[in-house]
DNA sequence: TGTACATCAGTGAACGCGCGTTCACTGATGTAC
DNA sequence: TGTACATCAGTGAACGCGCGTTCACTGATGTAC
């Protein structure tokens, strides 16, 4: 049954591309074959080569749609909620749960291929679109900063001179330390599940997001 | 040259221990390939076999040393400083530097194999072994948290009745905050390593752990 | 202490296996008339 | 609109390679006398 209509084509690429995100922010990207990819999509190994240039490249690919359908699940709890708190708290609250630590497959790609990417040689594409999510994740979570909020509102209606001011330092600084309680608790709550202590790094995690919003807006 | 002296050999088996416990934090146990190993340890990969039932077993023998030497580095600060505060102090700036940001080999097992041992099966012996590895980093980080000092002293002149007392739970939670801050802060810095964000992270994780701290004593 | 011999740590070729990738082939799709 | 044919998405066997593991072999070590 070889030779399939152009929108089928189209719709076997999307497949492929939505199937390695998911199995590579699992496994790992070296933890995926390019038979189990293929197979996972109802195909065979040999048609991937009429799709992508090599693994690498799908990789690539699959690693930035990870950080597409992320970006969006978030801009999605920003967009339900009517308050920047409200939204770094549901944010937060989301990442931090049992079920975000059980399906790493549709879960935070920053999280999931951190040690990979740590492992990857520097000049790997996968590298780039790594990096970009990360900032993109970090831009979010700073515009939800409580500190920043107060601040910016300001800042806007003064000569934009410096493209960083301090209190843009302060808000980024703070989003920093709220993605490290979220990328570290759930690392630790990954890596310990199945005893008690996971479910106490998650509690804990969602108590340090807590304080501190409470040292920032205090 | 085979048959080697009683004593040469106890060394070839520690050094490939060592080696291994390097080379797994460095690039993953899978990253690793038993000829490579034994390469390290100036070895072909035949004998391999005659230290070790197979490359799984090595994983956990090799996973306990480096997380022994991490408790050793981690005890050596605390008898060097003449506080808990300043020993955590310590700790938490010799994690969130540069150097171990560069050297995970000789660097924290618990951030080095988290995603490794998430995607390993719950019985395998290594899983045990990393878990303990964490409960041991989190007692140090509990001891020395500030809530917990204060509180503890008070507590020995109690009866102990209930083996986790509220306090506890506090110096506990305050411990795991800190952890993922560590633990995120360096797993972040790592995976954008290159990039000005990666300082920009390990500042940031610097100055979460200082405001946790100013959390606990105020 | 010196000699004869059994032991066994390490060697390197070989094993089966799964990997990423290639390629001749197939037959439905899409196109030209 | 209907027919003839070129295209090309997907198939599955095959490739070279490196993996973990096995094993017959070697020769210095360690032991028994």
């Amino acid at each position: 049954m070889p030779r399939v209509s152009k929108v089928q084509t189209d719709k076997n690429r999307a497949s492929i591309e939505l199937i390695a995100a998911r199995l590579f922010l699992e496994h790992g990207i070296d933890g995926v074959s390019v038979a189990e990819l293929m197979g996972a999509a109802g195909l065979t190994h040999g048609g991937f080569y009429g799709h992508f240039d090599s693994k690498e490249s799908l990789a690539a690919i699959a690693c930035g749609k990870a950080f597409e359908q992320s970006a969006q699940r978030r801009q999605e709890k920003i967009d339900h909620t009517d308050s920047p708190e409200a939204a770094l708290s549901e944010i937060s609250n989301a990442y931090l749960r049992s079920e975000h630590r059980d399906n790493p497959g549709n879960g935070c790609p920053v999280l999931a291929l951190a040690t990979d990417i740590a492992r990857t040689a520097a000049d790997k594409p996968v590298r780039a679109i790594y990096l970009e999510g990360v900032k993109q994740m970090l831009a979010t979570l700073s515009s939800l900063s409580p500190a920043a909020n107060k601040k910016t509102t300001q800042k806007t209606a003064q000569t934009g001179n410096h493209p960083l001011e301090p209190q843009d330092n302060a808000a980024q600084q703070a989003a920093m330390i709220r993605m490290a309680i979220l990328v570290g608790t759930l690392t630790l709550a990954r890596a310990t599940a199945g005893d008690p202590l996971s479910e106490a790094f998650l509690a804990a995690g969602r108590a340090g997001i807590d304080q501190s919003v409470a040292h920032s807006t205090e």
